[in-house]
Formats: C-alpha cells, sequence, structure tokens
DNA sequence: TACATACCTGACTAAAATGGTCAAGTTTTG
DNA sequence: CAAAACTTGACCATTTTAGTCAGGTATGTA
C-alpha cells in the first residue's frame, strides 16, 4: 500500500501555504519553486482543493491562494478526500447487499480490513494542518 | 492508498490453511475454490511464501501445503513481506544521505509521512494469523 | 510401472492507475 | 493593455497490477 503522490503534494503544498500569512495569496508558482512540484500538476490539485473549500482563489495579479479554514479545521481527511486519496482495502463493493467476490457471504478476513481501514482513517481524522505547522517549527530549532 | 490484492489473497489463503488441521496438506486447489482466487495466482503467491519459510510443500497425491510455524508465530508483517506487499508513504530513497525530491533539506513533512509508516506497520506488527482465526470463529457463532 | 494429482517456474499481457504535460483560455491589477 | 495568475480539459507515456498460459517435475496410489 502506498501514498499516491497527488496526496502527498497537497499536504505539502498546502502547509507551504499556510506558513505564510493568510492575507496575502500565495502563488502557485511560489509553491511549485519552493516544494519542487510541477506548476500544472499543482493547478489540477489547487482545483480540487478549491471544490471542497479548503482554499479560496484570489485572480490577477499579486493573486493566489488562502486558506478557507482555521488550519486547526483542517484535517489529514479533508485534504485527502478532496483530491481523491482515498483508503482502500477490499475491493468487494460496500454499497452492495452481497459479500465478497460476489459471495453470498463475507469474505474470511473481511473484518480485518475493515480494522485497517479504520485504523488508517483515525490517523488521518487526528491530524490537522495546524499539527504540522507546529511541528515544523519544531524541528526547525 | 489501497492493499493490493497479491496481499488480500495471501493472507485470505493463509487464513484458509490455518483452519485445517496442520498434518494433512491442504492443496492450492481447494483454496482456489472456496476463496475464488484463480490457482495459478495462488501458485505464485505461496512460491513466495515458502520461499520465506511460512509455509512447507509436500509434493505428490494427496499433497498440498502446510502452515511452517505456529499460527501464533505468523504475523501480517510476516506475510505482506513475504509476497511483496509494503508500506510506502514517501518517495525519497531512504539510503540516500540527501533529503528529499534530491534537495538538501528533508521535506516539509517528513515527519508525518515516516508517522503515518510507523503508525501501519504497527497494526501488521500486532496481529497474528492466531488472531484472524479467533475472530473467524467468533463471528461465525 | 503408469498415471493422476499437485507442486514449480518463468514468460507473457491486457487493463488500470499514476504522474504528469500541453494548450488554450479568463480575470484582474498596475 | 500587458503581465501575472487562476481555470479548464484533453492528452499521454510509463509503471503497476492482476492475472493467464505453457510448460515442466515430483510423488503417492492402483
Amino acid at each position: 500500500m502506498k501514498l499516491t503522490s497527488k496526496g502527498r503534494y497537497a499536504v505539502m503544498a498546502l502547509v507551504d501555504l499556510a506558513r505564510f500569512d493568510s492575507i496575502n495569496p500565495v502563488s502557485l508558482r511560489d509553491i511549485s519553486l519552493r516544494q519542487g512540484i510541477s506548476l500544472d500538476y499543482l493547478e489540477q490539485i489547487f482545483s480540487k482543493l478549491k471544490k471542497n473549500e479548503i482554499v479560496k482563489s484570489i485572480r490577477g495579479t499579486q493573486g493566489g491562494y488562502v486558506l478557507n479554514k482555521n488550519p486547526n479545521d483542517i484535517k489529514l481527511t479533508n485534504i485527502f478526500h478532496a483530491v481523491d486519496e482515498k483508503v482502500k482495502t477490499v475491493q468487494c463493493n460496500k454499497d452492495s447487499k452481497r459479500g465478497c467476490n460476489g459471495k453470498a457471504t463475507k469474505c474470511i478476513t473481511h473484518n480485518l480490513w475493515d480494522e485497517l481501514e479504520i485504523h488508517i482513517n483515525t490517523f488521518f481524522e487526528n491530524k490537522s494542518l495546524n499539527d504540522l505547522l507546529n511541528k515544523n517549527k519544531e524541528t526547525r530549532v
């Protein structure tokens, strides 16, 4: 199981963004240069972040992006959800009333995978952008 | 982030295998039928499990596979490691002394991803095949 | 000893996901 | 009006996944 770079980049970009005063918009070009992420790719990512109301955009010269919420209220869950980075441990369609693999019963390890999914998601729910900022300050000493 | 079916199948197959008396070998054909996993694919998986000394093979008629260890000593970590299912949250080369993305410093969220990796791996280290067997008995009541 | 069963090995491949690039805009400020 | 910055959507090369296929080899039983 691996984290995709879309999810990773989204978090990196938001931490970068959050480190600046939220009154002055930060341009994607700046983030691109500082974090070494392609500008075109960042645009895709921020389009999604905007749709999910995590950031606001300000157009025109001197424009850029600004956080749309308090860093404390932006959890990793929200970020990952926005860019379609999801935790998926089973193939089975959860909506269908049937069990896994088209069989009548749940697969033998179904509970395990559910537990795993919860375990990982708990981590994401408990981490906010603010936590990351503080962490970063600490390690910068 | 998602679990690959190779990892998922490996665990499913081993739970299936462990449910039977470890003296009577279980053929891959039986596991294939019961779990709905392609026989050819199972052979690939069991080849790796055998190399990692998680199972033993018994050839010939009435042959099959048997656990090579106590179910209590087979952790999810061991299984996943055997079939090359690994948890990867960063792209960066851990061996290189340099930071991430070829830059001089560690990327801004590096600590976060390390934490996440540890969080997930802890889950795998704390779950044994035996835990899954018990769980399965419980839910069968 | 024949033969069926089951393990064993390696090459091959279709489809999906990943990780982007490219092109052509629109909006706003100096 | 020109430049900076956001906006949108199509496109694509590479890699990974999730297998299949084709041939083996070993061994227990009739």
